[in-house]
DNA sequence: CCCTAACTCTGTACTGTGTACGGAGAAGAG
DNA sequence: CTCTTCTCCGTACACAGTACAGAGTTAGGG
């Protein structure tokens, strides 16, 4: 029924991964021409990644996909902990650049509104964690576009960061658990309302189960049910949050002007 | 540098599951006294994972840990994934009943303190995903304590459930950046300050990475570094974070409200 | 009381993972 | 031409989840 873990990496030496996002101009090479190039394997692993998983990047999977043995793949990235940051900050590429003379609150809207789609174009970037590997170009624009929506409307520095990290941590939580149902209702081949349909029998068997002990809940997962047509919506639950979370800004903002 | 990834279960029949969470009473036993308890299983798992991390909860670890042999574990649990759902739900145990006579925004500021806090015991709870497998009887009731905290305060149903997901989420997306943080200070051996110190030449000496490019990332990263002597500060940024989301419902509750 | 069905527990084995290691061959430097 | 450096690959190892089959233990039925 669930059960998704988060693996970290814990690199050593952060040099090579570093030069790796930045695209170092490469060292005098010698040998043998490469049949590839790191882009090449970073492109395979995101291909793969959207059909499917993160899990699906293997290393094997990504060599064959290249038509290359596991191993060579070594000679581009130097491990699958590497690659997964390149895919990142990769897939932060694709976020625009911020349309000018926008309000922050529209400023930020459009933010949000282009992560979410993110997200759902590559769901994997939710499998994935983040800490300390946001240091490729593309992920450094990400931050200076986010923080250029709330400069100089009178927040300082640590209030700009933390309204940031308010506004793009909602848009993780809520698109997450919207793509975290739609992989399940894959793996499983069950939709939502299928897989209730087999779970609700099963709890009305349990009499500590019963609605009785938990009145707000099942009147509120009801009525959620019903104005949703599925146990959640999380694209309601991402706007309805963000409306939310703008208002509680626009009082600080206002806070701050007197 | 990152690099964590989730992964699901997909199970089909959720029936044994659903059971085991609610503790069903056992049918009829002839064969051998079994050695175990499932909650002994379940029991075994968290110690590990609270020792370290979801990783370290495989199935021949937690038989090594038991005295037992790998196999044998699954005639306690179908799975590991429902071995990790069991978890959850254990975990959700240690939730505390609502106090009553709070107001609103005391009681859900409470959940967020009492649900950081549990995420700081048990970080892999951030590890694991929890989308169908919140059926137990403890993640029953935190739902349940969840909806009390905002009924009643002129909200109609639906919004009660978003406004609880708001919530949960921020005390989620903050925790978890506050944990992982922690476990790659733990896995890599290094401290924020230290991987810093390792990563700042290499980024200096890439033209493209230079502060000018990033006006707005260095000034306010230097100050939010400078303020909380690290790069990210995620207590900070959940306490901040949840008076925004409280001021936002505030301004949606008395808006209802006339 | 014994036999048999039901149950627990275990050893072995299969597939799949990341990647260390060593060797084979290609290509530029001298 | 030779040497050094590089790419690429085959093999191998430790570890994962768990399917399967068998050995041993207990309680119910006759």
């Amino acid at each position: 029924m669930a059960g998704v873990r988060t693996q970290d990496n814990g690199e050593g030496d952060p040099r090579r991964a570093i030069e790796l996002l930045w695209g170092v101009p490469a060292p005098p090479r010698r040998g043998p021409k490469p049949k590839l190039t790191t882009a090449d394997v970073v492109r395979a692993a995101v291909a793969l990644a959207d059909a499917d998983d993160i899990d699906a990047v293997t290393m094997r999977r990504v060599a064959e996909h290249l038509g290359v043995s596991p191993m060579s793949l070594y000679t581009y990235v130097p491990g699958r902990t590497e690659l997964l940051d390149l895919m990142i900050d990769h897939a932060h590429g694709e976020l625009p650049a911020p349309e000018p003379g926008l309000g922050w609150r529209a400023a930020l809207t459009a933010i949000a509104e282009q992560q979410w789609a993110l997200f759902h174009r590559h769901p994997w970037l939710l499998q994935v964690t983040t800490s300390r590997s946001a240091l490729g170009p593309h992920s450094f624009a990400k931050y200076e576009h986010e923080l250029a929506a709330v400069d100089g409307i009178g927040l300082d520095d640590v209030e700009m960061d933390a309204v940031v990290s308010l506004v793009t941590g909602l848009v993780r939580t809520t698109a997450r658990s919207s793509l975290d149902n739609a992989r399940l209702v894959r793996t499983s081949g069950m939709t939502d309302a299928q897989w209730w349909e087999r779970a609700a029998p099963v709890l009305a068997g349990i009499p500590a189960a019963d609605a009785a002990h938990y009145p707000l809940s099942s009147r509120v997962g009801q009525a959620a049910g019903e104005a949703h047509n599925a146990a959640e919506n999380p694209a309601y639950t991402f706007r309805f949050g963000l409306a939310r979370v703008l208002d509680g800004i626009e009082a600080l903002v206002s806070q701050r002007k007197q």
